[in-house]
DNA sequence: GCGTGAACCATTTAAAGATTGGTTCAATTT
DNA sequence: AAATTGAACCAATCTTTAAATGGTTCACGC
């Protein structure tokens, strides 16, 4: 046995064994699992090799880790969605859509100012596969992408932040979202053509045409779903 | 003196101390008054009468207190600035500027709409305490204070989200909070005009006048950190 | 050169005690 | 009789200290 092949089923069946525990219930209510240190003794391996596995897992997604805290299963808390959900109890659909006009033209401004031309390349391919998409499902998981990428692109990252935040409001609020997607073809010629303008005011790097395009865009949004809650109410 | 009479001045007596203490300064930097214990002691009066006016004072928004911390003065802070701390954005100090400059136009724009009688007589008394203000520590409290029932009496949960989210950033930066403290005579009076239109502006219900008066006054507020900036450069 | 174990470092947690506002109660004053 | 008062008690928060936990470095052995 040549000493490197040694250590690579060493490394592998570390791996394995902290992938068997993580599967066979070796976690704690709360997803948390023993120490590093208590994990190095239960499985008998060193620390360090331990923690080339963790460091694997954590790579993959499988596992988080904080220090001082401890190793845990799953996705990591996100302070964002807790946020959005202690205000999500008191938001409707308006209160999102005042957030959006308040927060979206400006990144869109700002956007117009700092995207490289990556950026522009990637919104351009997005407004083309909104456009193209055939169930609105798939055109909702676009449109949020491209609004997403705006946001970044602006460069504030407090901003980016409070778009985050606005926007897990909103995706939390499916209702609300299925209405939006019960869209007419016209609406969705409408809204390619808005999306259009914003990219090329953008490309242009022409903030105050961005801004108003974006406002349009979110105003015209905003319209329909009171119109379509007007019509629900009656 | 009739009793009733002597017990109704006894309680003014109390509630014009407080007063008086808070006006000339008896106030830490973080606006903590002294433990009621403490206040009972210097104002030679039991602490249940110095409940009662303190009570009074709550209840018209001058101060707020929480069991187990304190009683502070000015507006108090958003319930959901806790976990807006955890999202963990940094931000320099223009970032910060551009966030303000985003979302406040826009509250104030909205407390414009939706302010009630009450909130614009606490504003105008914010604006009166920020300019009566004899050191920097104290106006900064005040100012905040205002932005804060600003922001809150906007009323979308959401935008008072992200307002706590950037404030978070903002009050976490000490060292530009000192510098924005070195202000000269004469832009405190430029503010104190800036805020009064602020408050005129809501009062009046004129949302796109309230939106233009924030505007203008954080726009000149960006200029002055600039400014400072170029200058510490050089 | 690589892996290992030990030592050290930085962050978080837990526990205990102290502090501070909130409430109740009995005694006193009005 | 009603209101006030001071003391006692309660609940929430803060502070301090030590321990726990992941993160990193270092010296040694293979």
């Amino acid at each position: 046995m040549p000493p490197h092949l040694k250590n690579a089923e060493n490394a592998s069946r570390v791996l394995a064994q902290v992938r068997q525990l993580i599967e066979s219930g070796g976690v704690a209510a709360d997803g948390k699992l023993p120490t590093e240190r208590e994990l190095s003794i239960q499985l008998d391996v060193g620390r360090r090799a331990l923690r080339r596995a963790l460091d694997a897992l954590e790579a993959e997604g499988l596992i988080w880790r904080r220090q001082g805290k401890g190793t845990f299963v799953g996705e990591p808390p996100d302070p964002t969605g807790r946020l959005a959900a202690e205000i999500g109890v008191n938001a409707d659909a308006l209160s999102v859509m005042e957030a959006r006009l308040c927060i979206e033209p400006e990144l869109a401004a700002l956007c117009a100012i700092r995207a490289k031309p990556d950026d522009i390349a990637r919104m351009r391919f997005l407004v083309e596969r909104i456009d193209q998409s055939s169930d609105a499902d798939a055109a909702e998981l676009w449109d949020g992408s491209l609004h997403r990428l705006i946001a970044r692109a602006a460069g504030n990252p407090i901003l980016m932040a409070a778009f985050a935040l606005v926007d897990e409001v909103r995706s939390s609020q499916l209702w609300q979202d299925e209405r939006d997607r019960a869209r007419s073809p016209r609406l969705r010629e409408i809204y390619t053509q808005q999306h259009q303008l914003i990219v090329t005011t953008i490309a242009d790097g022409n903030a105050d045409a961005a801004r108003a395009a974006m406002r349009e865009h979110l105003t015209h949004l905003s319209r329909n779903l009171q119109a379509v809650r007007e019509t629900d109410q009656t």
